[in-house]
DNA sequence: TCTTTTGTTATATCCATAATATAACAACTG
DNA sequence: CAGTTGTTATATTATGGATATAACAAAAGA
């Protein structure tokens, strides 16, 4: 899985990689048990520094994504909390949705939108 | 239009007065025209400075929700820049989305939301 | 065993941003 | 004229993002 950082994003870099992260879950492109890179050699591959990327990991750790084990480092591990992620789920939708409403976005587009994404992701 | 402050959260003063006028747009509560209150009102009325007010207006104007009237004050105004708003809208979706799938949301929960959300708003 | 790499923790610094506090000015309102 | 408006400027405080070293215990490989 390709990893990289935008300098020019306005995002910060530990958010950036953490959906990056989420992203590659999401696809399958990460699965469950697999490692992640060690945070040195993830740090060094995209050109930031070690804390940053322990900063992301210990979000996705906190988040439930990930797991931290002493021997392999960060393994995918989900702890799906499903309420949670429904509430979750709506409050952001809320907003992104508010957005585009405002904008003359139509049902019927959010629809076929959301449908693509999970072409995209199954 | 009731606009509160959560002091607790870890958003932005600015951003939640953003995202809760966004939603009074999308939801019909200001409509096309509408003027908010000026500036120092609505941060005496919220308990804020005025200054973080208008950054809310700032950025409001900057994204293209209102306008800024120098003798009405910030104006209800729409530039419906639906290309835009689609681009974002797909951006946001996607991490939105990759984060409600790893927790075991399924798609027709996702297009149910959606469809929920949407009745909130009309 | 020795060396390397690992996660982890602890400081410290630098910079940008968020939020506040005054202050001032031009323009509009009553 | 007095009051309110948007706007701009400056300054301060606090927080968060990112970096730089440094150190240590535990695991892995030779």
């Amino acid at each position: 899985m390709f990893i990289e950082i935008d300098f020019n994003s306005e995002e910060a870099f530990y958010i950036q990689l953490r959906n990056q992260i989420i992203i590659g879950i999401a696809t399958n492109q990460f699965q469950e048990g697999d490692t992640l890179p060690s945070v040195r050699q993830l740090a060094d591959s995209v050109g930031i520094n070690m804390h940053t990327v322990n900063k992301a990991y210990s979000v996705l750790k906190q988040e439930g994504f990930i797991r931290l084990d002493r021997r392999k480092g960060a393994v995918i591990a989900l702890d799906a909390n499903k309420l949670h992620a429904m509430e979750e789920l709506q409050e952001n939708l809320r907003v992104v949705l508010a957005r585009a409403v405002c904008k003359g976005v139509a049902e019927e587009e959010v629809h076929q939108m959301v449908s693509e994404i999970f072409r995209e992701m199954s």
